[in-house]
DNA sequence: TTTGGATATGTTATATTGTAACGAATAAAA
DNA sequence: TTTTATTCGTTACAATATAACATATCCAAA
């Protein structure tokens, strides 16, 4: 069970969130990054549960401060989307056009997401078995892999018990 | 060597343009569609070449007939674009909203894509360790699969080679 | 202290990608 | 021939994303 996360009653998300942005810090500071109000506010609306957010979701629910009077402006929430994709503390869900945030930020990780159509939560899984057979198939076809995107769509453990006693 | 495309002097496009749409016809027949005009004309221009084509590329090369005077309209091309991908001659390039022929339509395949940034070919490889692999993942995850995208960004064989003599 | 460069943000406009809704044409079936 | 399903035309618009340029902020070097 390492790599699950429990999208039921055990999950305590507030938690989850606290570590996120606490991580999100850490990281900036390493990374050499600074993570300013906006780009705070844009990770946290992407935290707030395990589904993929759209740009505009965010762009819709963004809280002007006293600085920013008025909604965001797409470019404002894109640029701040790019820092976080940049420094790892978010994906880009490619089938979806839409961000999770990233659970495990301080490892670089090339990663497996589990996308439930039923419920929408995506599961991160770093699958180290698949990597390796990735690795391989790359090695056969004599090609040099700079990024690796794979997206399942289907149902999770969760929605697979409901789906069974509807 | 089976599964890998030449991209280079030895590829025959024209010869593999010819067999996608032989298959095509075929493919329609069987799984029950028509490849009326329209819908050929799409499947042709994308399989002008392995590279990703857009969909609004495809409007705007889209010749005009008797019946269609004047340039297609985005409509027109997805509903186009749909019915290939329903059929299984193109897949969709999730990170680049792009459409690519499918090089094996008869047979049902979950596929890896290898997409080169330099040559932008893209080539389609069935890579049945990855999906072996990626099945038991999905096993641990309890997790039941729909539809898997596998994309790999990189350099290909023949741009690796380039890459090293400049 | 000021100036200069790097970074971050604001603002306007527009490009790109994709659908909805409804009606007409066509073709196959009853 | 009438019905039915499929395909296509047309208009309008929704959703996603970027370009270009102006300001502001911060920190470091002169």
């Amino acid at each position: 069970m390492s790599h699950l996360i429990e999208f039921n009653t055990t999950h305590n998300h507030d938690a989850c969130i606290h570590d996120a942005l606490e991580n999100a810090q850490q990281i900036c500071q390493e990374k050499g990054g600074v993570l300013t109000d906006i780009r705070r506010q844009v990770l946290e609306l992407i935290w707030r549960n395990h589904h993929p957010v759209k740009a505009y979701d965010i762009i819709e629910k963004f809280k002007p401060s006293e600085r920013t009077q008025g909604a965001a402006k797409p470019t404002t929430i894109y640029r701040a989307l790019e820092f976080l994709l940049e420094k790892g503390l978010i994906h880009r869900v490619e089938s979806l056009n839409a961000f999770i945030g990233c659970n495990n930020p301080l490892h670089v990780h090339e990663l497996l997401l589990l996308i439930c159509k039923k419920c929408e939560n995506v599961q991160e899984r770093s699958a180290e078995i698949v990597m390796d057979s990735v690795k391989t198939e790359l090695i056969n076809a004599h090609f040099i892999a700079h990024s690796k995107t794979i997206e399942i769509h289907g149902l999770c453990e969760n929605c697979i018990q409901d789906n069974q006693v509807e």
